[in-house]
DNA sequence: GTAATACTCAAGTCCATGCTTGACTATTCC
DNA sequence: GGAATAGTCAAGCATGGACTTGAGTATTAC
């Protein structure tokens, strides 16, 4: 159902930082290119290749009036990366039969927390 | 809250195809480094790079004894990154105000779903 | 003990991607 | 019309990360 190429490329465009906080700073309301990248240390051109990979994979939508490119936010865009994740979450929460111990080890009566008694780590 | 670096390490393990494979494969059950490593045209290295990528952040955990290391899915290890998604998501479906009529564009009466009224796309 | 197995580590190669530069186009202001 | 503004494109550099190779270690089988 879902398509393995659109995780793919969301999650490529997600992976970079820089694309991360564009698509924040678009979350406060729409933006040209160059507000946009006006407060990263970076060139026009930069921010512009970003943006259309923001764009390719449908996390955001531009619109071009006269000279002015206008960026916003596009709604549904992270929903297909959702939907993966819930989709890998449910399957892995059902081989709790042999991981019931291993989520017990989390408990707050366990000092640490987390990644303690592997008898290894490390060679 | 949520820690950004966090999310960075998921998405950069995620990001890659082979170690979303590997996670799937892990999601049917345990595995070991032999195992996992057969299905891909792959060194053992190479998989082995790929599994400590994914133990790093959090998303699988392993456990080495005597000579053979089992590697299982970590269940809460995509949470942060759900989490993430969801705050992003919501502040997102707020901005309907300006973007209203965006979404009325992807109604089933309007024949072009996306993407049509571009008055630019390539030049 | 010796050999085989199952990994582990470090170094090196190679390619994808982020970023820059510089030239170019389309719009708007005067 | 000419200059300034806002963006676009293409080429090239540079870095990071995936993968390999080859050597090394610990464990198990004989």
């Amino acid at each position: 159902m879902l398509d393995y190429s659109e995780i793919d490329s969301i999650l490529r465009a997600l992976v970079e930082p820089t694309r991360r906080q564009i698509l924040e700073r678009l979350t406060r309301g729409p933006a040209t290119v160059s507000q946009l990248a006006e407060p990263f240390g970076m060139t026009f051109a930069a921010v512009l290749q970003h943006l259309q990979a923001l764009e390719a994979c449908g996390l955001i939508r531009s619109e071009k009036i006269g000279r002015v490119r206008t960026c916003r936010i596009e709604p549904g865009g992270l929903a297909p990366l959702a939907d993966w994740i819930a989709e890998r979450r449910i399957p892995a929460e059902r081989h709790l039969d042999r991981l019931g111990q291993i989520l017990a080890e989390t408990d707050p009566k366990d000092q640490s927390p987390k990644k303690n008694q592997d008898k290894d780590q490390k060679q």
